[in-house]
DNA sequence: GTCTATAATCCGATAGAC
DNA sequence: GTCTATCGGATTATAGAC
């Protein structure tokens, strides 16, 4: 979410408001908030877009274009499909390492309870991710119902992440568990042979 | 968080806080939301708790005392480690399916940003249930870090949950996923296997 | 396109009566 | 323990000048 610069106004307000609305949350940020972050006074924003709720809705589609667009390439393509399981979760790990923010914004996204919001945005970003991993999931696992296999995955990518912040506070808890190569190696390896054969590093 | 029966006014509001803020977060229910939930004007609430901070983490407390106590019982005793770790499972599965407002409060926890209240909540509420779970992962995958492990399949359970709203309107879904019984099977065929053991229904 | 100024409402929290 | 009444401030959003 770092992203220093914008060609114009109306995508500066976007990328600096979807940080915002990832650390705080919808109801967290005020459009004074936001105002302040981009440099302009609260009125401006309102040209730009209709209300908060509009301006919160492009700010998490432009998030997820900028964030997921460049891993729909590694699901299609051709290969063994292991691999392109195993390179897309590594791809997808690091992504998440580096995007804490973006991390965050989904967890908020799955907690908003505007049915129209969820349904607007499954068309537009989450189906097409969704359906090639459904395709590769397939492969791999041919004969199963792919759906819960796919969510298994994204899970198993995303919950040590989800996790982080009270992990520290738990004991036994080590550095080690953040390095986003551990965690595919160790997502992989469950995706392989489950629990008795992941990777094994005491 | 359906419990319609409170033994005092204290208990009562703590119940219908928690829900209201599972549902909506923190920054998103007011203390007069809360007052008028409980049938008391604002002013009623601070004779019980110093502030709204104070009262959400009482709820919050309360919430995971009351729905994570019974649980904890499933993971000691003796037997077959394969059997209680599957047991849990199916238990942990049925609990989030029969509570979704509780799953709810989860998520909204794992994005509190406040350093202090988390750190409160791991001692308080996750770090038993934690040691359990690492203590019986320990068992059926010896020679491995647990910590891996145990986020993993605490992930493989919540996530179906966290992800049903969107999963409503994606390609492929069926009622069948959402059922708890479903899920259980499939996680508990996954941490044996991998995804190509899981277990086959189409 | 952005500003100043402001309307109308909602917020957390407190004082003091009962 | 709960109420009425209210303070001081923050909130979303708009009107109109530039």
């Amino acid at each position: 979410m770092a992203k220093p610069v914008f060609t114009n106004t109306r995508e500066e307000i976007l990328g600096l408001s979807a940080s915002l609305f990832a650390t705080r949350g919808f109801d967290g940020v005020s459009m004074r908030d936001i105002a302040a972050a981009v440099g302009v006074t609260p009125a401006a924003l309102y040209y730009h877009f209709s209300d908060k709720t509009q301006l919160c809705l492009d700010a998490v589609g432009y998030a997820f274009e900028e964030k997921m667009g460049p891993l729909k390439a590694l699901l299609d393509g051709a290969g063994n499909p292991w691999d392109r399981l195993e390179s897309f979760v590594v791809q997808f790990t690091r992504m998440l390492a580096k995007e804490e923010n973006f991390r965050r914004l989904i967890q908020w996204v799955l907690l908003d309870s505007d049915e129209q919001r969820l349904q607007s945005l499954a068309d537009q970003v989450f189906r097409d991710l969704f359906n090639a991993l459904r395709h590769l999931v397939g492969e791999v696992a041919p004969g199963h119902d792919h759906q819960p296999h796919v969510i298994s995955v994204i899970g198993l990518v995303i919950y040590p992440f989800e996790t982080r912040s009270v992990q520290r506070f738990l004991p036994g808890y080590q550095q080690q568990h953040e390095d986003p190569k551990a965690i595919a190696r160790h997502v992989v390896g469950l995706m392989r042979n489950g629990l008795g054969g992941a990777n094994k590093e005491k």
